[in-house]
DNA sequence: TGACATCCCATAAAAAACCATGATAACCCA
DNA sequence: TGGGTTATCATGGTTTTTTATGGGATGTCA
């Protein structure tokens, strides 16, 4: 599997320490570090998290453009795009013996995350969120995705 | 190259010894010469610091640059651009025993920084922020990525 | 000799590795 | 197909290691 794929909730432990999914495991496992990389997100109230593959990916692509453009200074100055911001606000989490992680208590904080988590699988990356947050949130996804639809139908 | 991630706040004691994140001197381990260069940042008030290796290539892109532009002169004279201004403002600072480095009082004392230091990863390159100056930043930093996000979902 | 920088050692706290267990799911073979 | 066996998984607790930090000793150069 390449994919992260459906939903799991798992319990929170003493000190933020969680299991990732199984399946979200094997989806990394042929990187050859184990664990993802997290930071709260920029648009719901949930942890955003992917493979360090992707990350690394996005750096090195970046800063080998502005190199081979000879735009050193765009490589060394400025802080105020995305990237370097992730960067900054991006947490490495590696896995333990039983592939479990330990979520910093800012994410956890910023995401409602106590006792129980949620992860979701969004296609190349995943969700962590409280489990009341999310239902709340997939409640209104369904109403939204159905009115619309509905619209389309109507108009066709 | 592994990249520099994530926020790190660190005691500086008495005369600006302070120790590197050890995640930090993780992704310079490869590098024989162990320490970092440093420089206070030309577009904010923190200091800019990476690898010798970084320093390195980024001798050897603008050479070849020059060479491949026939730009000899420059190649050999060149002293007004931004790269030989990093050189001469640089400061290589070696790690101690411990993983720790001394900032040279005029580093701390133009970025601000007193009796704490927030170390931030910027991906091939990380800063180092009085704190209080970096959460005003970061937070700015945060409200407008947020911002265009926003923009571009509604345009969507 | 004194000011300064570098090195070395000690320690508490935090992080990582290790081992154990119940539950569930996958498997196998009659 | 069904029942038993095995493997995997999530979870809990404990031990070991790493890290940040403090203080002091040693060296060095003017």
């Amino acid at each position: 599997m390449t994919a992260f794929l459906s939903t799991f909730v798992n319990k929170v432990a003493r000190k933020g320490r969680v299991s990732v999914p199984a399946q979200f495991r094997a989806a990394l496992s042929d990187a050859p570090y184990q664990g993802i990389i997290a930071y709260t997100s920029f648009a719901e109230q949930a942890i955003d998290a992917f493979g360090r593959s992707m990350l690394e990916e996005l750096n090195r692509r970046r800063l080998e453009q502005n190199l081979a453009n000879g735009e050193f200074e765009q490589a060394l100055l400025g802080t105020n795009n995305f990237i370097d911001t992730i960067m900054g606000l991006a947490h490495e989490l590696p896995f333990d013996g039983e592939g479990r992680i330990v979520l910093p208590t800012t994410l956890a904080e910023t995401a409602g995350i106590e006792d129980k988590a949620t992860f979701v699988g969004r296609g190349s990356r995943f969700q962590i969120w409280a489990p009341k947050f999310f239902e709340e949130h997939q409640r209104k996804a369904v109403i939204t995705l159905r009115a619309k639809i509905q619209n389309s139908e109507d108009s066709s």
